[in-house]
DNA sequence: GCAATTGTGAAACAAATGTTGCAAGCGGTA
DNA sequence: TACCGCTTGCAACATTTGTTTCACAATTGC
């Protein structure tokens, strides 16, 4: 299914759907197999709509009713954008178009086969067990500079969401770092570097352990500066074609170290949840479109 | 689907079978779509049998029912990359996993087809689109806000290594987008929010709009809020296992995006890479764990 | 050739499906 | 305030679904 049957129709009259169809037709486009695959009413619960909303959107679409649309989708799915021939057909336009796509594609399956072997047993032990290691720490300590930074902001920030343990080292004026001597053994310092190494990292971690502060190290290597005073490392490659090295890996890695550490939590989590929701709600924070980022019933917390 | 669930598994019993069986599993292993598109009973009609012998059928694969079959025909038409044979032996190391382990798998997993999506062809055309547009620009304002922070910084960040028309719109105090006023139709807006759609996000891109300032949208949909005021808007997903949507695909996108930026300056890029270079040696930042100066073209910088 | 076993078709079931109609709710207008 | 049109949720509808049951037919072994 190369480009899904009513995607067009769908994007074109979108601003003329009310609210509830809207979130239909955002079901539809985000989801176009499940539109054959799942049943009417199923894909209602899953867009948090009721059936009869998926029906006024097929209505609004020129049909009938919901069945054609899916007919639709499933003839589409039948004659299958055969995977083999597409992406011969891809490889080739690759050819043509040029360097510039050439190398987004390049960099897209080099980030994507790192990724996949984050899923690694030991990588999965690893994350499992700093996962528990910060689940228990008292307070959270999160370092990252330069280009480290949005993996350190990222776990800080999952973390902020469902507690307040967690302290980003980092501030104006050079005194970022400077928190890290409330710092004891009951604590947990998260810091992240790769190649090359910023210094400043190095010698905070440097600091924090010799006050007997445990290190979860997220870091290009094994035998990094970095993976010398850490507890446990958690490491990871950053590898791209390009003249810049990829922090996608990394940066995915904080991600699911993040929501295993709230996991932990379980219903304290999402009471956190909650309250971060009305929150937000009370100041009017997001554009009024649907509640805070649990997108589905949030049954898969663990 | 390369090769249907349960192709190998009706081949070896086949001859078992008795005759009435046999037209529902030839119809099987000939209309493996069919299985998950149809509905069973219509499937029965298709080939000449009647819906008894479907279930009959499906019990003597080992399954309850035929629903279970079907689940697993549409499984495999979910994600047509993995062929089942991965799937399944991905399927069986989660369950050897305990809970953690395995939700951490099941992101990286949902992560990694996600960013596989990335390459596809229209992706890169709007890639290099923005990329171009972001080139020609005189300043690049970089917009991303709580989630979509890391995202914004990322782009900014790797402009600043190679420039300095790049101007990262945050900052302490609440005056991080003030800087927007400056901005004209001669630059460009990079702008990054995801459901739920931050307001400030939204009412920023549409005064910059009103500027008649393009905006280069990186958001969740293309009939995101985003998207309306966008010149070029670049779709992503952010669905994830867990109770948090993941932010890597677009964060994979922005990195893409810098460094598609980057490219286009070519010679003053490498002159500016080599610039920072010398800037870091003569600070110290960095620890030296590489001969410095840096000996080859400085093709890795932080 | 008969009994036992197996395979088959038809009818019946509850559950789930697509669809419809209606009343309550909402925001704007007179 | 009363009214309007539009949107939304709910309950009901007739079908259709997957599944079970059972009587009958076919096949088998003796």
């Amino acid at each position: 299914m190369e480009r899904p049957p009513l995607a067009d129709a769908i994007i074109r009259s979108f601003d003329s759907y009310s609210a509830e169809v809207r979130k239909a037709a955002r079901f539809v486009l985000d989801n176009p197999r499940d539109v054959a695959l799942l049943s009417m009413r199923e894909q209602a619960r899953r867009a948090g709509v009721q059936p009869s909303t998926m029906m006024r959107l097929a209505k609004q679409l020129g049909f009938d009713g919901f069945e054609p649309v899916r007919d639709a989708y499933a003839d589409a799915m039948r004659n299958p954008a055969n995977s083999f021939e597409r992406k011969a057909r891809d490889q080739q336009r690759l050819q043509d178009l040029g360097g510039e796509q050439a190398l987004a594609a390049k960099i897209v399956a080099s980030v994507t086969r790192q990724l996949e072997a984050l899923s690694a047993a030991e990588q999965l032990v690893r994350l499992s067990d700093a996962a528990r290691l910060l689940a228990g720490a008292r307070r959270v300590y999160c370092l990252g500079l330069r280009a480290s930074h949005p993996i350190a902001w990222q776990l800080n920030y999952i973390l902020s969401l469902v507690g307040d343990r967690s302290v980003l080292l980092d501030d104006l004026a050079n005194t970022g770092s400077d928190r890290i001597r409330f710092a004891g053994p009951e604590d947990v310092l998260f810091a992240v570097t790769v190649m090359p190494y910023t210094q400043l990292t190095l010698d905070v971690v440097d600091y924090a352990h010799r006050q007997g502060v445990p290190v979860v190290a997220l870091t290009d290597s094994p035998v990094s500066p970095l993976a010398k005073r850490a507890t446990i490392t958690i490491a990871t490659t950053t590898e791209s074609p390009s003249f810049y090295h990829t922090m996608t890996p990394a940066f995915a890695l904080a991600e699911i170290l993040a929501v295993l550490v709230a996991g932990q939590g379980d219903t304290e989590t999402l009471d956190a949840l909650r309250q971060v929701d009305s929150y937000h709600a009370s100041l009017g924070t997001h554009a009024a479109e649907r509640p805070f980022p649990v997108a589905r019933p949030p049954k898969e917390v663990q």
